[in-house]
DNA sequence: CCAATAGTTAGATGGTCGTATAACTGTATA
DNA sequence: TATACAGTTATACGACCATCTAACTATTGG
């Protein structure tokens, strides 16, 4: 039953994993992770791919609830929710425990 | 400079990112690190997945440094390294925290 | 209201990846 | 040595995904 430590939400974990697993999609996020206020425009900018591709990707991070957007007149702010990454790190840490659980059936899906 | 924190070789952060992004693959690290000792046969036991798979899906955790294996006669016995998994845990929190780096330019490959 | 700029959405495409089958290597035991 | 069992490798395939182009919505400034 505790498919999560809590903090996470159903699902949440695996969403986490598969959006921080892209290189690409993990460098925008520590973009966005290194300053308040990181517009998509300016991700556009330093970033060689196009406001589509970025879009996608925020769009997938904040699936996983790792960032939050905020509209700032025609400009979207985006911010890290380091509690988010905390939680998932602690669970991973968890859930590789010795002995956290005995063994796992449940093979979740492809 | 530092793409790692220096517990991680270069390149090994994003290997392990692919190698839990998916969750069969986490599932039988999680199987793996319940016990001791946990040979192949079990797995495919306990996974409705083919030896092949299986045998895959290990070679990946080894790649990125997530498992030893270990020959025990005709058994492979498979060790998760715990130490590995702590130093990501570390890096993507550190690569997340406020201002731990300005910009990110060379945007990794696709 | 119109032009411009910011970002999203739809559809297409090429590449990656999880999976299976089948053949192979290796180890043990009778 | 032969049979059986454990695990790997090769190959193929279907699904997913990062990316692009192009068209769309939305917000601001003249």
């Amino acid at each position: 039953m505790p498919e999560s430590s809590g903090l996470l939400t159903k699902g949440q974990f695996d969403r986490i994993a598969k959006a921080l697993a892209d290189p690409r999609r993990f460098a925008l996020l520590e973009a966005i992770a290194s300053t308040e206020e990181y517009p998509c425009s300016r991700l556009c900018r330093d970033f060689p791919v196009t406001k589509a591709t970025i879009s996608h990707h925020i769009k997938e991070l904040v699936r996983a609830g790792l960032i939050e957007t905020d509209r700032h007149g025609q400009f979207m702010d985006y911010r890290v929710r380091r509690e988010i990454l905390a939680a998932y790190s602690a669970e991973l840490i968890a859930r590789t425990a010795p002995g956290y659980r005995r063994v796992n059936l449940e093979a979740s899906k492809s």
